[in-house]
DNA sequence: GAAGCTAGTGAACACGTGTGCACATTCGCC
DNA sequence: GGCGAATGTGCACACGTGTTCACTAGCTTC
């Protein structure tokens, strides 16, 4: 019969409650108390009108639900750039997640500068939150989401504003103890190898190496930027191996040091013989053994988990304070140290 | 002031079109009409109206919208994996491109069993569409989403069901054209390293590699199949290389090539002087020094162009029949062929 | 000056839902 | 039998919008 409707150039009547409470004789209200846990509604009824609704294939509307409450279940997610691996695989992570508490996850991608205008326009939902993945937002966009009452949630670099909540990998610290690391083990002549030098991240991690050269009376040789592509991060590493007589290059991520990598072969570099290379976030390609590159873990399932702990608390109270939390690096030694 | 607000813990009063009509001193209407392009408003009146509207921040509350139109704006994309560098940066053209014309994709990760339950849930939202990419779904979920009425786009592999556009790549035609191209560059003995065998993609593919060994009277001396990861490809193709004497290793995808590569690299093979290896896709990393992949490009750009005019196509005229556009692969020549 | 036409405007409805409130019914107890 | 309490149910409102419909004011035409 499904057939035969096939060719109905009718509209679609969408079923709705008013259809469930006809079909089973019982006023709309009942419906929507069905579905609603906590309501009064006799055992009985309730069972009969959601065997009627799960045969008719109802569901309350979305739309209508949220128009009511207030409230979405949408939640925007401004993302760097899928083509960086380490982005994509916690876009990936961060979609399940959210999926699995029945919060749905709007993809913003944020490489191009039109993005901003999208999230302005996204603000017409009443998002149940923004959250943020590396890349830069505007100012004037994150005060407008504040005034909107829209909760934020940033991740990768911190945002200090009234209200918003922050995840963010301790950098820094990462960086610094496989510095250490790199010092116990004999080498002195550091290069280090940053990203864009406006990128929160790149800094801290900066920050990291030359804390813990300077605890050992060193100071890097060299040091260039890169934007934490591959390509890129080869070129300079060529300059910097080919100009500088270094045992160690430090690099703000594992691309651009899978790119230092190469770039070391063209010279015929031993790694780790002549020169180690080390990176920064263990992507998936990081393990594999052609690279095999010891690295400092950016672990994503805790960030993650953060994020939707901060997410469930802020719902609930949307009025607390902001709230930091920060994890924790964890050093990944493979083969190229 | 705002600040002085800061400290409100009265409920955020959402700003609506009835505060901008107090304020301009109109009607509720009027303001309605004054962002909707087509409607009867003095320019005068509109124009103030514009003006107050900025001031306050106010835009038409998409929920309502929706809820009036029976048309949210929302697009629910099926993503196979984000794992999945191919994928990954499929999903981030798509995004992109959707957020041009103001549709929001929300994204479902589709590895996990549960992202069928997660569909069944978000069809509480009148979607605008469906778009399935790669990963399998399952058949009552289709079925369920054209009782619903709400539009399926499929890419990568084609859904046969009354109203469902269908987007491929011409997987056969690309394979069997690089075989050819192998052949006559002299390469004889070969191998087919596919994906997962239920893959439609991966059939596709094997089914232009054995036409075109059929053209030359050939057949591939040894077969096997992988996962479409790097790990599993390198492992399926170290077995293939010791255990037969291939000149030609043709693999399903870009991953399992550059697993093949490693393969070969570890049993001293070298590539293409020993082995020739192709992949199909064109990822970024295929064209990276160290790789240097001869590969079929998967184009990206046109297919996500096509989705966009299919869905365009289809909300514009929600009965039409389904519609299928083919996309031409690419042959890419590089260093190991 | 009357009539007809046009541009502009506000009231009212529909979209689909959750829930406060008033009411109906039943039950237990004196 | 009477009465308060407990339980179940339906009406009506609110959420915020786009749009139809009736209506008014202003202008043109005879």
């Amino acid at each position: 019969m499904t057939d035969q409707n096939g060719s109905q150039s009718k509209r679609h009547r969408r079923v709705t409650a008013q259809t469930i409470a006809d079909l089973a004789g019982v006023s709309r209200s009942a419906v929507s108390r069905a579905f609603s846990p906590g309501a009064y509604l006799s055992a009985e009824k309730r069972h009969r009108i959601l065997k009627i609704a799960a045969e008719a294939g109802y569901q309350p509307n979305a739309l209508a639900v949220g128009l009511k409450e207030g409230r979405s279940n949408l939640v925007a997610v401004f993302v760097g750039s899928m083509r960086n691996p380490y982005d994509a695989a916690f876009m990936g992570c961060l979609a399940r997640s959210l999926n699995a508490i029945r919060k749905w996850p709007i993809l913003i991608d944020g490489t191009d500068k039109s993005a901003n205008s999208a999230v302005e326009e996204l603000m017409r939902y009443p998002l149940d939150a923004l959250i943020l993945r590396g890349g830069s937002m505007a100012p004037e966009i994150v005060e407008h989401c504040a005034r909107a009452g829209i909760p934020m949630i940033s991740s990768g670099r911190p945002v200090s504003a009234p209200r918003v909540d922050n995840v963010c990998c301790r950098n820094a610290e990462g960086l610094r103890e496989m510095t250490r690391l790199l010092i116990a083990r004999g080498r002195s002549r550091f290069g280090f190898l940053g990203g864009p030098p406006e990128f929160y991240s790149s800094a801290q991690r900066r920050a990291g190496v030359l804390g813990a050269l300077d605890e050992a009376g060193l100071r890097p040789i060299a040091e260039a930027t890169g934007d934490y592509t591959v390509e890129v991060g080869a070129a300079a590493a060529r300059r910097l191996l080919r100009e500088n007589d270094l045992d160690a290059l430090v690099c703000a991520n594992d691309a651009t040091a899978i790119g230092a990598l190469s770039a070391a072969r063209d010279l015929s570099l031993d790694v780790p013989g002549d020169v180690a290379v080390v990176g920064f976030d263990d992507i998936a390609m990081a393990e594999w053994p052609i690279f095999n590159l010891t690295t400092v873990r950016n672990p994503i399932e805790p960030a993650v988990g953060a994020i939707i702990r901060l997410l469930e608390k802020r719902l609930a109270d949307p009025g607390k304070p902001g709230e930091s939390i920060s994890i924790d690096a964890v050093i990944i030694e493979r083969g190229t140290h």
